[in-house]
DNA sequence: CAATTTTAAATTGCGCACAATTAAATTGTG
DNA sequence: CACAATTTAATTGTGCGCAATTTAAAATTG
């Protein structure tokens, strides 16, 4: 009976695989960024809220729930966080009081040209070439398109 | 001048692909374990927990971090809270008192036989061949060592 | 063997994530 | 127009992650 021990065990390994190389790989990438992000006063999430605002600002907080998948739980105290930083302003909307419109101040919006070499940096650190990283992207996206269907 | 329009964005935009992929579909992934470990009780660190006690008992906190990249100011109170819970015991080594050494109870060993249907559930519901699911895996692996080298 | 250094876990404080609920404004419908 | 349903943020409460510090035990070193 050599090959046929502890299945469940095995499956649950398998299961542990791509699951768990999702959670860690995803937070070893956050701490990589850390150092930069630092150095520019912002968190992982907030920068993503900022490359999200400085492609296209003044997004209420729902639309930039829909581009980050978070709700407002996530956003509301970190939205606050970020003005209070001086980095943007929100303002409820005249046509509409329940929205809450999003704008970069110009603080914000300078800081843009300071974040710019952040993905250079981390190509570098990586050491893969951007066609790899292209590919792992493009197949990671592919999977989750998978899961939201 | 047509192709030659805000080379920052697209920078910062590229940048987001591969970093937000992994912490997005990393999200999507807890959410989609979510209803078949609330089931068992579990919230998904936890659950990590027990894939590594169900393969290896007796490890003391350090060892379960390493093995999950997870420090003692995470673990300490994850692992209080499956103490609580009646899943795990902990104890100080009294061979080194600095060590504390985490074993599971019956339950928590028990707990192995419910959760082993829970790969197979995922597998289901990504939609994904077992194939495609390994090569995934094995890729963004690959680049976890590059970023840990 | 005493003093220093190292190691292991716990603690503290902050910032997410997110489910569930609440509050307020708007829309839809009879 | 009234009123129910929907939409949008905010709030509440729990559980991570993690940097920094603390505490205690063990190992090392002079």
């Amino acid at each position: 009976m050599p090959n046929i021990k502890k299945p469940a065990d095995l499956s649950l390994l398998l299961d542990n695989q791509l699951c768990f190389a999702l959670y860690s790989t995803s937070l070893i990438m956050t701490k990589m960024y850390k150092p930069m992000l630092d150095a520019i006063g912002l968190t992982y999430p907030q920068y993503l809220v900022m490359l999200v605002l400085w492609h296209e600002d003044g997004l209420i907080v729902s639309e930039i729930g829909e581009r980050l998948l978070l709700d407002s739980g996530t956003l509301t105290p970190l939205l606050k966080r970020m003005a209070a930083n001086g980095l943007l302003a929100r303002q409820r909307d005249k046509q509409d009081e329940r929205r809450v419109r999003i704008e970069l101040t110009a603080t914000g919006a300078q800081l843009k040209a300071r974040a710019a070499a952040i993905p250079l940096c981390i190509r570098d650190v990586t050491g893969c070439s951007l066609a790899e990283l292209r590919s792992l992207s493009q197949h990671i996206r592919k999977f989750r398109e998978y899961l939201m269907r």
